[in-house]
DNA sequence: GGGATTTTGCGAATGGTTCGCAAATGAGGT
DNA sequence: ACCTCATTTGCGAACCATTCGCAAAATCCC
């Protein structure tokens, strides 16, 4: 059941090592650039087959961003909330909201619509940025 | 200064009258195969041009789909709202909301970011595939 | 350390999207 | 209607991100 296995190695260590420490979503082929900048030579396929299976974990998402690019960043999201993006440094934090809740509860009763799930993103800047 | 002509073709025509009827997000893939379904001959690089042109005017809302393919509406994006998606058959509904505008306010106070922007989706099944 | 299994790297294949250029089409004047 | 000329189209090649197949290297466990 569930994978088969699970071996610990250096190219997976130093993945998450970089997804660790940047708060926002980087495509796959800026994880690799940021690995060969760390001196660690990883393949760019086993960037994307790492990428995979920790989206299976369940511990990363996935955006793909406005050009079809797709993108990742280190947070799992199991337990439901939302991101404010920062248009210039692109750094994410984290927006969770009984708030909106509240308001996805109305829009079903309004429309015929039977809701089951929502995304939402803010832009804007962040307090470092302004 | 913009655009320098604006011919009206029948490549325009056709593709313009798929968008016109279908109220869901279409591939650039679909568009072309609505067009040959309608016996329409028309390339696909015609069917990207178009599209990017739409979008250039602002007449069409673009958004990447999960796994990056990209995917587009006739839809202003001019006057801000936003979309309910049916899971089941994509159907797209318009969902204008002051309660959301308040809460963005909201945020813009209790977080040190300052807002300029948000996009949401919401997900379910339309009263049609309820 | 040895051996079975998983993971990696490489290069080739794939799929969506873009580009260059010659041929076709649309707009406007005659 | 016809001419002219700028714009648009279709085609095929090019491009870029992502996926695949397979042999070599790394990991785990005994």
């Amino acid at each position: 059941m569930g994978l088969r296995a699970d071996y610990v190695t250096r190219p997976r260590e130093w993945i998450a090592s970089i997804l660790a420490r940047e708060p926002r979503f980087l495509s796959a082929a800026q994880i690799h650039q940021g690995l060969e900048r760390d001196g660690a030579r990883v393949s760019l396929s086993t960037v994307y087959r790492t990428l995979d299976r920790l989206q299976a974990k369940g511990d990363i998402t996935v955006r793909p961003d406005a050009d079809g690019e797709v993108t990742y960043m280190l947070c799992e999201p199991r337990h439901h909330h939302h991101h404010a993006i920062c248009r210039t440094c692109g750094r994410v934090e984290d927006v969770d909201c009984a708030a909106m809740e509240q308001f996805a509860e109305s829009l079903r009763a309004h429309n015929g619509f039977e809701l089951d799930g929502h995304a939402i993103e803010f832009f804007g800047k962040c307090g470092a940025c302004r």
